[in-house]
DNA sequence: TCGTTCAAGGAAAACGATTTCCCTGACGCT
DNA sequence: AGCGTCAGGGAAATCGTTTTCCTTGAACGA
């Protein structure tokens, strides 16, 4: 059988036995027509299977719906929880998500940029992990852009990060409410600015590496210190748990003797500790959701500008609890 | 300012002197041009930073350079290799891909599908977690299909899955290679497709959680057997994490008493284990590539059926090693 | 010199919607 | 009866490209 080529609004207006604007209005609710002649192009739109051609759409009424999501290193975990934040909240408003993956590679990424030009996309939301801040990307005029988890180093831009320092001091005063005194940080490398400002709030920290075997490595450290201490708080899950791990098999006890704290709370680490780690959340669902609001409304053409910071929370579990008497 | 309207090829060929339908050639590099005439359009485009309106432009050709992929349950952790390898394959060919998280609700996949197919995407594929199979998609006729991960029921689509089955085998080869004769199988949930053709090739499996706690518990009921065994073969990396610690906190040696393997290859997990796990990798980004090499195929005409599986192959670390002699 | 052929490029018809006019009756009012 | 108003719906312009025809001159061979 000849393949049914796939219906357009002249067919559905054919049958419905009207013209096509006709048709289009039926089906898109505008004009003034009879109820009957609604129904009657609503059903045979039904029965032809018809879609709307969404090219032709965008290319009368200059709107995509669509939104181009460019992470500038490659895709990851932290990248994934957002993704489903912005697709959360475009979703809701009937627009979708085209992903590109920029690899850390210029070229790529300005690639990647033509191509989301080239098919006019509504807005732009840029992601990544790397630096704290990152060259804005020149995405021409009348394609508004939102930076999310990363800021864009011009100020005007619009970006949405992490309140690092805030669960950084969240856990300060967690610990220092359970009668915490003395506080080590233990974190990952130096020139890693989530590392900087993470620490930034603890009076004493060691840089290393964001890996577990560091967290054990540091414990080992910290012991062979010689110095008493009552808490570590950790850069982030895996060094944690290291801590953890080192510090019961040298034979203290966690939290008793000392409690430890985690940073990101990645379920798979943090809830298989033993015991499971007191964690900082930055919530990055919802730092994409609002990052896809705050395009939205620059869609709707009231854009906003600066660097708005998403606020953490902590989630306490069992390696936190207060000194003993 | 009046702010400077998006240049369009009207613009372009008004600026370098031709008609539109000249410019048109002299960018895309049809008909026969001058060669002059070819360079001073194409410097006009690049004076006015033209780029073509993708949506204009699919509308004449009936090509959008667009795939979709639909997740089935949430996207996650197995997603990010395999749309990093389709990203891959497809970007050679020019190729956005728009991404769906349908989150396990068959209204949301519906919606989804509904707007890629509004979207006219050149191909669809489908991908998820959940089951061995899941039923097919119903994208009309002329959208091609690529099942990744998951196989459609209907043997007649086309669907990419990793060699599970080979790469528990692979594992028992080794193991058996290096003299190990009494594997002990500990897995995840029993009713979970993977958990059990994971353990098909295995005589003796533990059915549990795909936890770390799960893989601690089953070592203790496999010291509480009292019955002897040199290996333990897990299902996933967190299972064989657990497994792996708890022998050792109850005193045997990993790997010298008792090799232990993981399966999924996942590096956080695998690398962070003491030992370091030897684990069956599938390969996902692998997968991916072909799933999306396949669709190009079937875009390009020539569509393939059935059921293809991609080999998984076998990532040795520091967790087995020959019994001693 | 007179067709032929061919390179070069213009004109216009698609592609599939939306949207702006405009036309036609029916109705109400004086 | 005459006039204005308004609901209902048709016709056609439009969005920005690509592609198919045509229309030119110029070169060329007989």
């Amino acid at each position: 059988m000849p393949r049914p080529r796939i219906a357009t609004i002249r067919d559905v207006a054919a049958l419905a036995g009207v013209a096509v604007g006709t048709a289009s209005k039926a089906l898109n609710g505008q004009g003034s027509l009879r109820a009957e002649t609604i129904t009657r192009v609503r059903q045979a739109a039904e029965q032809l299977g018809f879609v709307a051609n969404a090219a032709a759409r965008s290319l009368q009424t200059r709107r995509t719906y669509t939104v181009g999501m460019i992470t500038t290193d490659t895709i990851g975990r932290f990248s994934i929880p957002m993704l489903i934040g912005v697709e959360d909240a475009l979703g809701a408003g009937r627009i979708s998500v085209l992903l590109c993956d920029a690899r850390d590679d210029p070229i790529r990424e300005r690639h990647h940029l033509d191509v989301l030009l080239s098919r006019r996309v509504d807005g732009i939301i840029v992601t990544g992990r790397r630096a704290g801040t990152r060259p804005p990307i020149d995405a021409g005029p009348g394609v508004p852009v939102v930076y999310a988890f990363l800021a864009s180093a011009d100020p005007a831009d619009c970006s949405v990060v992490p309140d690092e320092a805030g669960g950084a001091q969240a856990v300060l005063d967690h610990l220092t409410a359970l009668g915490r005194s003395r506080i080590v940080h233990v974190t990952g490398p130096a020139h890693h600015h989530s590392a900087r400002v993470r620490a930034s709030v603890f009076p004493d920290s060691l840089y290393g590496a964001w890996s577990e075997s560091w967290g054990r490595q540091a414990a080992a450290i910290l012991l062979a210190r010689g110095q008493h201490f009552d808490a570590v708080a950790c850069g982030n899950d895996q060094i944690a748990r290291g801590v953890t791990d080192a510090l019961r098999e040298a034979g203290h006890r966690v939290p008793h003797d000392v409690a430890v704290t985690g940073f990101d709370n990645w379920a798979v680490i943090a809830e298989a500790s033993r015991p499971p780690l007191t964690s900082v959340d930055m919530d990055l669902a919802g730092l994409g959701r609002a990052a896809a609001n705050l395009l939205l409304q620059a869609i709707a053409g009231n854009p906003a500008t600066g660097t708005h910071t998403h606020p953490a929370h902590l989630v306490i579990r069992d390696s936190t609890v207060a000194v003993s008497p």
